[in-house]
DNA sequence: AGGATATAGTTTGACGACAAACTAACTTGC
DNA sequence: GCAAGTTAGTTTGTCGTCAAACTATATCCT
């Protein structure tokens, strides 16, 4: 090894590492940065899940929204899933070329979509819960019954809320 | 307008429209989503408020923990900031070019950069975290005083805790 | 009826993220 | 002292995201 890997090191008069911390100083205790720091660290968790079974995190909540509102629109998908219309153009043409979403045009507004999962979709939907509700046990594990409830409030008050 | 606008909407028999809202399933009570949805909002809204600066919301940290972590190197920075030392190379790049940040070779180990924040990115960073701060209030409003330490303990320990 | 306006979805361009492959510098072990 | 392995940082490729411009439909108002 060329030196002793991760964490902070400063050098002594002799030489000697001295092992330093890093100082984060605000961050420490702000919210938005604690808020980023626990959502990637999770995603990440959850990516190298669902990679297990071939599909991509994104899906999930996709698809599990989708088939649970037959019919729904892209654009009604998209405000649901807390997303820009455009980021979803790439997901649905891929969710329908792989069999798992239908989509027909709607007959009294030839501009909007109906979406629905297939058969298949289902399928893998399920196979996906399972492996959400793995991921979820972790977390409950990490947070504690007792407090569950009320940080999931939180987390809700701070979407809805915020600006 | 063409449509009644946002919000689920269903045709009855007779033409009229009749409001749905969106059933979001399991992803009502799952932390996972929430945890996603509440970071994304809380970033956009602090994305424009840098903006209203001229400063990308990403630069923030970094700056900071430069500026707390005098000599730092750019991999430890990125452990420091949870992200990957490629995605550091641009951002430090741009911190370099506009002068806010100095990088020099070290000695002992020339592949290794030191990193510090000049004078002028002292006075960026002053004003960034201004923006941050008034972006916390907000934020400390919505949890509420009550909450709010258990909260970031909880945040701190899903970062520190998943796989 | 038809022009102004609004909406659904796509395209394009910029960015930030990761992972894997790469270069250059360092350390280890023989 | 040198080959093999390790580490710091960059490059490249892919992906997901937003915002703004675009298209095609649909509606509203006169």
């Amino acid at each position: 090894m060329a030196t002793s890997g991760s964490g902070r090191v400063r050098r002594g008069k002799k030489g000697e590492t001295i092992a330093e911390s890093i100082r984060f100083g605000p961050l420490e205790y702000w919210v938005g940065f604690n808020l980023r720091m626990a959502q990637e660290h999770a995603f990440q968790a959850f990516s190298r899940r669902s990679q297990e079974i071939g599909e991509s995190p994104g899906r999930f909540a996709t698809l599990t929204i989708i088939a649970r509102n037959p019919g729904i629109s892209q654009t009604e998908l998209s405000h649901a899933n807390g997303r820009d219309k455009s980021s979803l153009t790439p997901v649905v043409e891929d969710l329908v070329r792989r069999g798992l979403v239908e989509r027909k045009r709607m007959r009294e507004d030839r501009r909007t979509y109906r979406l629905n999962v297939t058969a298949a979709g289902k399928k893998t939907l399920t196979m996906l819960t399972r492996c959400a509700r793995r991921h979820e046990r972790v977390l409950d594990a990490i947070i504690g019954a007792r407090d569950r409830k009320r940080f999931l409030q939180i987390l809700k008050k701070i979407a809805a809320e915020i600006e």
